[in-house]
DNA sequence: AGGTTTAAATACCGATTGGTACCTTTATTC
DNA sequence: GAATAAAGGTACCAATCGGTATTTAAACCT
């Protein structure tokens, strides 16, 4: 099937500490030969694999996104009580951005932050991904609504808006040096956010 | 007095103009050589003022905290009920964060983010000034929880640690693009984590 | 075995990086 | 006016940047 000279690095892989590279330096502060490093594949590889540095760390940002990101289409599509699929979502985030075995914080927030005055696609990827977020949380907090799980003065808006910026919140608070009891801390704060559930109707 | 030639431009004039450009695009993606086009000082004027790079950057940031940032020295004095002063120190982070006139976002955010995982000095600056600002907030609460404007059962350190988030917060919003009224009604829900004053004892 | 296809590896490109040596210019002080 | 002090300006340094041309090595197909 496959012709010519076999991979010595599965494509993954290389994506993979590409993307930890990325997710730790950012994108200025990590080089194309500190890539190499890391990868084992040399530049020329590299660009015929990935395009340029913009293309490889946006296809690496993806990958975060999708492989290794909290799942925010899981919360989207939960369906036990809305306060429970919330909490369980913050501490799976507040896992990632501290897990010991990657970078701490948050790449997505990381690229918000590091690209924000500037007109690159890597700017315009992030914004989409991160809208994407807000979507998803908005469609739960509004069928929580519809479900009649917030009270009736409860703005679903308002409210899918602030937990959805709690993941970035978490971000740049394990960037600022933030262990995870802490943001467990954090969390239990936020979360007196979300008004009680009302009881059945009399 | 002063013998020799005199400046061209204030030093304060220039370390205003260098802030922007970190401010705006990092550390990493703002050369020296962009900061001479924007000052007007060539490289051994800076060098001979404020040392190398990593040193302008750190009076920048210093600069940027004690003259262009929110005082959270006045938070921490002001006298009114907690919850005014709260809302005004976070409704001034968001124009700060959305101000036209300066970059988006918050440097010192931008600061923590950039740099969380290095051993780098601005990294343990930037960590030094979030955790004063951390200590004024606590002492704040620590003072409305003595004067009974907080609940008995609140938490006072799990509360100034949640507002002082906020700050955060902020900034990765404004960087993520939100805009100030967004932030505004981001304000407004995070504001009722803060439990109701208690009534005057009966 | 020979040709074809694909990746690895080396070596290189012009441009830019942080940083500096050196000289000139503009001021004060004697 | 001469000496001195301090800043401006040019030109330069080795190192590194993103990116590429070219050759070599390793697989499959006929």
């Amino acid at each position: 099937m496959t012709r010519g000279r076999p991979r010595k690095t599965d494509i993954d892989t290389v994506l993979d500490r590409a993307m930890k590279l990325f997710w730790k330096n950012g994108f200025e502060a990590t080089s194309m030969n500190d890539i190499t490093a890391e990868t084992g594949m040399a530049k020329p590889g590299l660009y015929n694999c990935f395009g340029n540095k913009e293309a490889l760390y946006a296809k690496a940002l993806d990958r975060y996104i999708n492989v290794f990101g909290v799942s925010v289409a899981e919360l989207a599509a939960s369906a036990g009580p809305l306060e429970h699929a919330l909490r369980e979502f913050l501490l799976a985030v507040a896992r990632s951005v501290t897990d010991a075995g990657t970078p701490c914080g948050c790449f997505l927030t990381n690229t918000l932050v590091e690209n924000s005055d500037k007109p690159s696609e890597i700017a315009a990827l992030g914004r989409q991904l991160n809208e994407r977020r807000n979507r998803a949380l908005s469609e739960r907090f509004h069928r929580a609504a519809a479900a009649g799980e917030l009270g009736q003065d409860a703005d679903p808006d308002a409210l899918s808006a602030f937990f959805s910026a709690q993941a970035l919140a978490l971000g740049a608070l394990a960037s600022s040096g933030s262990d995870f009891p802490e943001l467990c801390r954090y969390i239990d704060t936020a979360m007196t956010v979300l008004p009680p559930a009302p009881m059945a109707p009399a």
